[in-house]
DNA sequence: GCTTAAAGAAACCGTTCAGTCTCTTTTTCG
DNA sequence: CGAAAAAGAGACTGAACGGTTTCTTTAAGC
């Protein structure tokens, strides 16, 4: 990787949570030179416009975010596991990401405007949800949990709860709400279980 | 109610719809000009910063949307009936308000700075929780409800899943998630009754 | 209906905004 | 080591920002 490159991925590494709090709106680019020490022309060499840089910033963000929750995961046996231990991650980790969890905050600033922005949440969102239902699927098919389940809608409920919770946590400035969550979330994935 | 008291109320009645949809940094005054007609003189009388006039147009669209969710509750009889009913009201008003729920957009918006909008989003927060919290503590008393419940937590889960599930909804452009929240709500709220 | 105070229009303030351009410095590669 | 290419500094653009001030219009109270 050339120092160009180089450059590039570090300035999206440090603009990544300046949008993250701030929004699209609320975060300018002199806020990304001063957080990057550099000048107008080295940003721009490397981004067409502020919304280029703030696409690559989530898309950071949110990889980063998603792969700290979904580690360890693949090792644990049993989908209802699976399905707890990820409620679990979640919950452990609010304080995953400066500003809060990219997918919801830019969700919230993008979904009456900004396009671009808002289709890359949708697909984040998209996949997110395909690998929570995913996995109830599984668990149907090997007769761990019931048939009547629908894996879309504990897929909903799963993410619905989780970020709610998160925005509650964040407002409040403790851990509470997702903790609540958390519990709720467990007793909601112990009824699906067959038999 | 004088004319000026008129036009104050006339400018927080157009505002809010604008900051509910860009949020604060995203809506210009120039923007709240165009929406009302009127010019800078105009609405800087009536309001000392764009802050204060933001703050107002919080309180109206909040006192507005949380009215609505309420109305028609205290008629319903039963702690666990009244609970289904705030759930079901939510889900089928998802749109009672341009941009969203204000309380979410706020506190996403206000979390991370911007104190006095922050204090406002939790003082909302808090009365919306201590009224579900209220239900379900009467429903305890009463013997409606199973004494091992927490009220804190019921109302945490309530509020995080269907904010979560708007989020999700608003995103996607249907009303798949809310209505998934609603159902496993109410599966929720059929197991913390008493017998 | 006249006086007076409230309300609103509009020019204006300095600052900040995203973005461009030119010129210098630093890499990179033969 | 030297030439070509890449990277970055920083001045600059015009528009938009939040906010102020002055002056004109309108409404209210006697």
């Amino acid at each position: 990787m050339g120092k160009g490159e180089l450059t590039r991925q570090r300035i999206i590494e440090e603009a990544a949570p300046i949008f993250n709090q701030r929004g699209f709106a609320g975060c300018s680019m002199q806020d990304v030179l001063d957080a990057t020490g550099l000048e107008k022309g080295g940003v721009y060499r490397h981004f067409a416009s502020k919304e280029e840089l703030a696409a690559e910033a989530f898309q950071y963000a949110w990889t980063r975010v998603a792969k700290a929750r979904r580690e360890g995961q693949d090792a644990i046996p049993g989908a209802v596991e699976k399905l707890k231990y990820s409620v679990r991650r979640f919950a452990e980790t609010p304080g995953g990401f400066p500003g809060g969890c990219p997918l919801m905050n830019t969700a919230i600033d993008a979904d009456d405007g900004n396009p671009v922005l808002r289709s890359l949440v949708c697909v984040a969102m998209k996949e997110w949800k395909a690998r929570l239902a995913t996995i109830v699927e599984d668990g149907i098919a090997n007769g761990e949990i019931r048939g009547e389940v629908q894996p879309r809608r504990v897929a909903n409920m799963i993410i619905a709860t989780l970020e709610g919770a998160l925005m509650i946590s964040r407002l409040e400035g403790n851990r509470i709400a997702v903790q609540d969550a958390r519990e709720g979330l467990e007793i909601m994935l112990d009824r699906i279980v067959a038999g």
